[in-house]
DNA sequence: CTAAATGTTCATTATGTTCTGAAAATACCT
DNA sequence: AGGTATTTTCAGAACATAATGAACATTTAG
């Protein structure tokens, strides 16, 4: 497969920042390239097109599967299996937020839990637990929030981060409608 | 200093998840021990409880410092510098996100605001644009409703966080109230 | 069943990252 | 100035991660 010069500025600039978004070089090439392909790709379109290795894309496919992010398609008369982004864009961000939330929040989350169950043996342990407390509470509502947004539709999701900041307004509004009913603290 | 099994622990933990978060082991591990110490810490102290050479403890102090994530004390009398983290635990993380929105999204939505700019020559591009444009719009909503977030009080951000998937019945109940001023969608 | 096509695995090689430690720089004191 | 404590730098060593490609496994057509 041919690309043209702004294609593959995209396509390497994803390789460049794969690392950054927790997958390596060849799989961030991999899934722009499927991304911006009209058509499904087979294993070999990405390994001549991206010239990588074929072990290497196989890696790659399996890793982007774990992270559920490429769907398999077949083609009629052809025993080769093409790949194609499953899914929208949303859906893909959910599923990079969700998988990355397990790897960098989740573990620690259990180790303060963990942590927090024993009791204090000295005034040093004592400091030590009262700040291993505040990051457990906030790593834990951040988690919970995150989880509960992306149970929203699309549709309103958007709807609320295109509010932006006016949601403060709306707090305000509520709290001086109804003082008692506000949500516990 | 002499750490406790489960002060080792956490600092240990925080040494693994490091490359995760975006920094390396050893910055995990320095960060850590600064975060459970009650009082600040030299470069020697460090060096020594981490069994860490002197000059990684010394790079470790200077990428920490580009996070903004610790602050430099003095001792009367003494010419050591300390260090301690810098703030609340809130602006910690605030900071940790900004730096990560900075390496992590901000080189990507330029290279596709670039992208965006330029006519498409052919189908196949047409075809790639449009899937660009969408990753585009996506970041750019996350990445200022992102920022509009930070700029509240973390009290009110408390509170629109526990609230959860609440919002979105406020957000019902207002369009139930004044369907014509709603937001612009 | 065999042969051709496709997919997977994994030991080895290549590349990239982090850490050390000695040397250089800096800051402070007398 | 000279001397000492402290920090910084950076080349190279140690370590970690990713990529290759040949061997192995699987599937399917004939």
């Amino acid at each position: 497969m041919e690309l043209t010069d702004k294609m593959q500025a995209f396509v390497m600039h994803c390789g460049e920042m794969g690392s950054r978004w927790g997958f390596n070089r060849t799989i961030g090439q991999m899934y722009a390239l499927l991304l911006i392909s009209e058509e499904p790709l087979s294993a070999n379109e990405l390994s001549q097109t991206l010239h990588i290795s074929r072990g290497n894309v196989s890696m790659g496919i399996k890793e982007l599967n774990s992270w559920q992010l490429i769907a398999t398609r077949h083609k009629p008369g052809d025993r080769k299996e093409y790949y194609q982004p499953a899914g929208s864009i949303w859906q893909m961000a959910n599923r990079v937020f969700e998988q990355r939330r397990k790897r960098e929040i989740d573990p620690t989350l259990s180790l303060l839990r963990d942590n927090l169950l024993e009791e204090p043996r000295d005034q040093q342990e004592r400091y030590a637990q009262q700040r291993l407390l505040e990051i457990h509470d906030l790593l834990e509502m951040i988690t919970e929030w995150a989880s509960e947004l992306q149970r929203l539709s699309p549709e309103k999701l958007s709807t609320l981060m295109k509010l932006g900041a006016g949601v403060s307004k709306i707090l305000d509004f509520r709290d001086k409608l109804s003082p008692k009913d506000r949500t516990e603290s």
